[in-house]
DNA sequence: TTGTAGGCGTTATCAC
DNA sequence: GTGATAACGCCTACAA
């Protein structure tokens, strides 16, 4: 037998006033149009009825739904639990919740969530998953509903987001392993239509140019996705070219995950035969062996700049986009180390000595 | 300039009837109610307006969110993310959303979120944080609201649960483990104020019953939450009392990965001096040198049952609380080998030769 | 088969 | 400062 729910109307009977009266008491924002009195008496009856406001009725009235809509590529990447976290803990402070849509890169499917959380009348989107061109945005942003992107940025700024300094973070790790004495350094570079891809390949080759370094074709690939196997697919192909390289600087730890894999099934160890660094600094990813060597950020100040950044805009903050650049940490583990003086697995190779 | 939302007056007029007939037309459960033409009619319209249904006005009338209340420890524990994932997806099927909330294990929070969600009129919980007394499973049920829980059972089975089957997983374990040959063999067990942690302690005092073996008490160390640093703190306890042993069956992955930090401390290696088994086959546990040998179920399967339990009771199926038993599969991996026929860490240490 | 009317619980806009 | 009233968008007896 469940219990009846109490209301506004049984609040404001028992402390002898309108229920209009009592609404403007338990709100903050109009309680200063009621006398102390009455706000008290209502308070009181509240307390002692254990009323909790119908959140339902009142979005209906108010058109607010105080839930923000969060698209993510998967939740199973261990990247975004932390982002998520920071994102609803924020939010949580001012009264929000997130609901959270994995798209899996679909966007078939990224669409459907969308719709979805629209009919649910989110007051405002957080997405992770755009696209550099992204139908999605410019539809939510006709429709006047905030945005802000997470981990990307949009082609021209004009949308808030939180990012990690992609381009220096790859700066620092291609500086990293040319000050370990690499020369022959191989690029896995995410995909190229999202920015986190672009941006990282674009650091590549800045630091491969500052140190002086060529980017031969051959010791360059291209993931389609984050992913461990595109990882592996793309060390295997690059090993498979023959040449020698000593390091690999992948588009995040995800493909550098991958690259550990390649290597093994090559017979080649890390980091004594090939240097690997990686990008994120992920959740498990020190717990390896050997421990990444990659580029840490807060992923959890992701999420609570990118919830401040839209409550910002909620609480009718206009102005231009912010973009927040965090600052990435190199974290030198062990798989990095010096090239070896030892002929290379390369070497080995063509005197038909090794390899798989 | 937002565009102003379409809504069911407006698909009515341009079908030219009423909104009442609209509503019945657009709802499948009412269309036979309307003739097959007025219907395609109307949904014509709809389509052609983009009508999307407010899900605020719908459920202020219906009195049924479509939203699930979810309760997790914390999101950043790997073993979560997929379950949410199986839980969402086959919400989804239903036309419902999840709310995940996170307790971090402090009852305070729990309620807190809880409440939240209470408000917000979720039709139903599913909750994985649950203790084995907790007053928010009276309070939910009092309410009248459907509860589910996920990784846990009630004390008296009152409740729909989906769980593995704990007991018999650890059974496997030790029976593994003796199988090899190990007899010695130290247990950290996780926190005894959850059914997870009790089943699975449970387990491992059967199977060593079932081998003949003794569990003297300092082989044996509980953990206070599942958590990393408390493995670490509980193997270095059990290595401290000096006492031989082989192998060491950790309540969770967790604690397991805790024991990889206490044994490198130790300088004890895995699997030789010391075999180590764990639970849940957490997602990268496979990447850690040595592997973990543990058990495996399907942490997605975990999600879409539990959402079945639960959209089965909120669409009026009665009955006795079912309670679903999941298979677990045993994992052999890296982490477990024969006892070393070597003199052990513990004798070397008497002997003044080893040890840290 | 379709139209009418009322209400879900709250808050905004009037009066007083 | 407080009360009355209407409306948010939808659904569902009930009437026709």
């Amino acid at each position: 037998m469940p219990e009846p729910a109490v209301k506004l109307r049984d609040v404001a009977r028992l402390a002898g006033v309108h229920p209009a009266t009592a609404s403007r008491a338990l709100n903050p924002d109009t309680r200063l149009l009621v006398s102390e009195d009455t706000a008290n008496r209502v308070l009181a009856a509240a307390a002692e009825l254990g009323y909790q406001p119908n959140a339902v009725a009142r979005s209906l009235r108010t058109r607010r739904s105080h839930t923000i809509g969060v698209l993510i590529p998967d939740l199973n990447n261990p990247l975004f639990p932390p982002i998520v976290r920071g994102l609803e803990d924020r939010l949580e402070a001012d009264g929000y919740v997130a609901l959270i849509g994995n798209t899996d890169g679909d966007d078939a499917r990224e669409r459907r969530v969308f719709e979805q959380m629209r009919a649910r009348h989110v007051d405002g989107y957080v997405l992770a998953t755009a696209h550099l061109r992204n139908p999605l945005l410019t539809e939510a942003i006709r429709a006047g509903v905030p945005v802000v992107l997470m981990n990307r940025i949009a082609e021209d700024n004009s949308l808030p987001s939180v990012t990690v300094d992609n381009e220096r973070g790859v700066r620092m790790a291609v500086s990293h392993l040319t000050s370990l004495g690499h020369r022959d350094i191989a690029c896995i570079a995410g995909p190229q239509d999202v920015s986190t891809g672009l941006a990282r390949y674009r650091g590549f080759r800045a630091g491969m140019a500052a140190a002086g370094l060529e980017v031969p074709a051959h010791r360059l690939a291209f993931a389609s996705a984050f992913s461990i196997e595109e990882g592996y697919r793309c060390l295997r192909q690059i090993l498979a070219a023959g040449r020698p390289c000593t390091a690999v600087a992948a588009g995040n730890d995800m493909l550098a995950v991958g690259c550990y894999l390649a290597l093994d099934e090559a017979g080649l160890s890390c980091p004594d035969e090939m240097s690997v660094v990686g990008f994120n600094d992920m959740p498990f990813i020190n717990m390896l062996r050997p421990p990444l060597t990659t580029l840490a950020f807060s992923h959890y100040q992701v999420g609570t700049q990118a919830a401040r950044l839209l409550l910002e805009r909620l609480s009718g903050g206009a102005g231009p986009a912010k973009v927040l650049y965090l600052t990435p940490e190199l974290i030198v583990r062990g798989s990095t180390a010096p090239p070896a003086r030892l002929p290379s697995y390369f070497e080995l190779k063509k005197s038909g000595r090794g390899g798989p």
